[in-house]
DNA sequence: GCCTTCT
DNA sequence: AGAAGGCAACGCCGC
DNA sequence: GCGGCG
């Protein structure tokens, strides 16, 4: 396993460990998967997926051993960082203190974190200069083991709908995993215990009116029935960054995707081997997001 | 992966 | 000097 | 109050 690798990104000379060091053993359909592989990943995605992080807190999901290892999630960016690289620290909201997020901003902190192998990059909802008021609203679709996936693409075109019903525009993404997550963008004017009330509302409605979904969060009593998971809207919590890596066997990579799109596909189709092979021909399906940010107080007021 | 602390 | 340990967090609900 | 769940 060969040791150090100098590049310079940005004008900022970076060395990366163990270029060579397999993060992803092979899979039956696909080769393995070094350091060097998941660095050249996000270098090729950098100009879409950095507006995406720009003004976020992160958490780092990593695994220095690959992800056959336990790996550990990372807040607080603790020691020594280079100076370039961006940080806001957030005081805790029952405890004392506070933790230091990294916030990336540029393709050289993003070269920087999948150096210290973060396999996983996780955004809270809140942007980092306005704490406590998300301009992000997300719904996790989760099927229960066994579900067959296309049975999920309707489920996720009704809850697009009610998000139009209720005045958001739906963005999806396939989580890399097994769901869908249907984000909408909002104006940050509305505390976050409110905005995830009115999520609660929204999942509460939609698993009374259509038995294909629950909120139960015990799984013993989901009963085959997709869980609407909405309670990452709440304080500190996060979602995976859309063009992240997930660490799991294959590299699969949460992925934006059209609503045309739905009709075909896939929770885990995309991965780092496809992704900007994707995004060269179809563009960002994000891209515009912001500019159809509503009320999130509005929302509220709307679903109360 | 890297830093901090224990031995 | 080397080994060991750490590295998140919130709210729900059943017990 | 503790532990599973996401």
């Amino acid at each position: 396993m060969s040791g150090r690798e100098r590049v310079e990104i940005d004008g900022r000379v970076l060395t990366l460990s163990n270029p060579t060091k397999v993060l992803y053993p092979a899979t039956d359909d696909r080769a393995e998967i070094t350091k060097a592989q998941v660095v050249d990943y996000y270098r090729a995605v950098a100009a879409t997926l950095l507006p995406h992080l720009r003004n976020r807190l992160l958490t780092l999901r990593r695994y220095p051993e690959g992800v056959e290892s336990a790996g550990f999630f990372q807040k607080d960016s603790g020691g020594r960082l280079p100076s370039w690289v961006h940080t806001v620290s957030v005081p805790h909201r029952h405890q004392s203190g506070s933790v230091r997020h990294v916030v990336c901003e540029d393709e050289s902190t993003l070269v920087y974190l999948a150096n210290l192998a973060s396999l996983e990059l996780h955004i809270r909802l809140c942007p980092a200069d306005r704490p406590g008021y998300p301009d992000r609203f997300v719904v996790d679709l989760d099927p229960p083991p066994g579900h067959d996936p296309r049975e999920l693409r309707p489920l996720v075109r009704r809850v697009s709908e009610r998000f139009e019903e209720v005045g958001l525009t739906p963005y999806v993404q396939t989580t890399g995993g097994k769901g869908f997550h249907v984000v909408a963008p909002l104006v940050p004017d509305c505390p976050v215990d409110e905005v995830l009330a009115s999520a609660r509302e929204m999942a509460r409605r939609l698993a009374e009116e259509d038995r294909r979904f629950t909120v139960e969060q015990r799984r013993d009593r989901r009963n085959g029935r997709v869980l609407l998971d909405v309670n990452r809207n709440g304080h500190a919590q996060t979602v995976i960054a859309p063009y992240s890596t997930r660490a799991r066997p294959g590299a699969p990579v949460a992925t934006p995707i059209q609503p045309r799109e739905l009709a075909r596909a896939r929770p885990d189709a995309y991965h780092l081997g496809n992704v900007a092979r994707r995004l060269a021909s179809k563009g960002d399906p994000w891209a515009e997001m912001d500019r159809h940010a509503v009320s999130a107080a509005r929302l509220h007021a709307r679903l109360s």
